[in-house]
DNA sequence: TTGCCTTCCTAACAACCGTTAGTTAGACTG
DNA sequence: CAGTCTAACTAACGGTTGTTAGGAAGGCAA
C-alpha cells in the first residue's frame, strides 16, 4: 500500500485543520482549498472525509506502538523502564503534535468499528503502562498505589501535552519529557526501609 | 437575570449531548428532540446556538471557581491547601461531569472574545494551582520542581477525569480524588535533612 | 369577555454539507 | 500520431444547518 505525495498532503492538511477546527467543523472544501484544490478534486485521491481520519488517527496510533512498545517489553527494572515509556510517549506527542492531537481528540468521529479498533488498540497500550506500574510494585520497588488509577494519571497528563505545548514556547520537548518523567517516579517510588535521605 | 426551569433544560440537554457528540455534531434539532420539541421551539428560550454552549461554559467555570478558589486563599500550609484544592477540582469534576467536560473540550466553539474570556478565566485558576506549588517551594516542603511545567501535570491529569470517569464504575469519586491528591502530595514532597524513613 | 403573554408549532430561508458525474487539459506509452 | 492515465475542474444532487416569521393554543389579568 503505497501512499502517493498528494494523499500524504491531504492527510497533512486535514491533520492542521481537523486539530485547530474539530473534524464535525472542518468541511471537505476546507481541506481542498488548503492544498488550492476544489472540494470534489480530493476525491480523486481519497474515499471519504472519514477515510482522512482514519489515516491520521491510524499512523498517530503506529507511532506510539513503534516508540513506546519495544520499551515496555526489553525487561528493564520497572522504573527505568517507565522512565522511559514516559519520555517516548512525551516525544511522540510532541512531534508528531497534530496527529497526536487529533488521534486523540477526534477519533470519537469514526465509525464505529474502527472507533471499537481504536478502543482495543488503546487499552492495549495504556496496558503496558499499568505492567510496568504493577511490575515495579511487585518488585518493591514502586509503592503500593491503585495501578489503574495511576496508569489514568500518568496518561492523562501525558496526553494533555498535545494540547499545550508548542515548538517555539519557552520549554524544550526534552525538559518536558524529564520533568514528567521525573514527577511520577517520585510520586511512585517506595521508600526503603531505615534510608537515611540527606540532601 | 433569573432561569426559566425550561432554559436549564435545554442546557442540560445540550450539555449531555455536547459531550457525546461534541458541538459541531450536534444540531438544534437534535437538542430540541431530546426535549421533545420541534427545532425552531428552541428560540423561545435561547438565542443561538452558541448561547447554550456560553451558558454550559460559564456555569461550568463558576462551579470550578467557587468550589477550589476559597481554598487556594485561605492561607493553609501548601501541601494540605494544595490537597484540598485537588479534591474538590475532582469533586467537581466527577459532579458536574458533562459541563465539565463540555467546558474543558468545547470551549474553542466559542466566539472570540468569548474565548478569551475563556482563557483569562482559565488562567487565573491555574495561577490558583501554580501559587500552591511555588508556596511549597518556597516554604521548603516541595522540591524545587518547575513551577508551569508541574502544574499542567496536575491539571491535566485531573481534567482527564472527565473523560474516563464513569459514577457506576468500580471507582468512588472520593477515591479517585485521594489518590490523584497522594500521587501528587508525594511527587512534590521534599525530603528532610537527616530524616529516617520508616516504613 | 377581551387581550396579552408564554410556549409551542409549521414552513420556509439561504447557506453549506459530503459526495458523484461528466469533462478537460496535459503528460506519458505504444 | 493515437491511446491511455492522471489530476484537476465545474456543476449538481439530496440532505442538513442555524435561524426567522407567522400563527395557534392555553393561562392569566383586566
Amino acid at each position: 500500500m503505497v501512499e502517493s505525495p498528494r494523499r500524504q498532503q491531504i492527510e497533512d492538511a486535514a491533520s492542521a485543520l481537523f486539530r485547530e477546527r474539530g473534524y464535525a467543523a472542518t468541511s471537505v472544501r476546507d481541506i481542498a482549498h488548503a492544498l488550492n484544490l476544489q472540494g470534489g478534486s480530493l476525491y480523486a485521491h481519497v474515499a471519504s472525509k472519514e477515510d482522512v481520519l482514519w489515516s491520521i488517527v491510524s499512523r498517530a496510533a503506529d507511532r506510539f506502538n513503534t516508540e513506546v512498545a519495544p520499551l515496555a517489553v526489553n525487561g528493564a527494572p520497572a522504573p527505568s523502564r517507565l522512565r522511559e515509556m514516559i519520555r517516548a510517549h512525551v516525544s511522540v506527542v510532541t512531534s508528531s503534535q497534530k496527529d497526536a492531537a487529533v488521534f486523540l481528540d477526534e477519533w470519537r468521529f469514526l465509525s464505529e468499528d474502527r472507533r471499537i479498533q481504536v478502543s482495543a488498540r488503546r487499552d492495549a497500550y495504556e496496558a503496558l503502562f499499568r505492567q510496568a506500574i504493577a511490575d515495579g510494585i511487585q518488585a518493591g520497588v514502586f509503592a503500593a498505589v491503585d495501578v489503574r488509577i495511576t496508569a489514568m494519571a500518568i496518561l492523562s497528563a501525558l496526553n494533555g501535552i498535545a494540547t499545550w505545548y508548542s515548538a517555539d514556547g519557552g520549554l524544550s520537548a526534552e525538559e518536558i519529557a524529564d520533568s514528567y518523567a521525573d514527577l511520577f517516579l517520585k510520586a511512585l517510588h517506595e521508600p526503603h526501609f531505615m534510608t537515611r535521605t540527606i540532601t
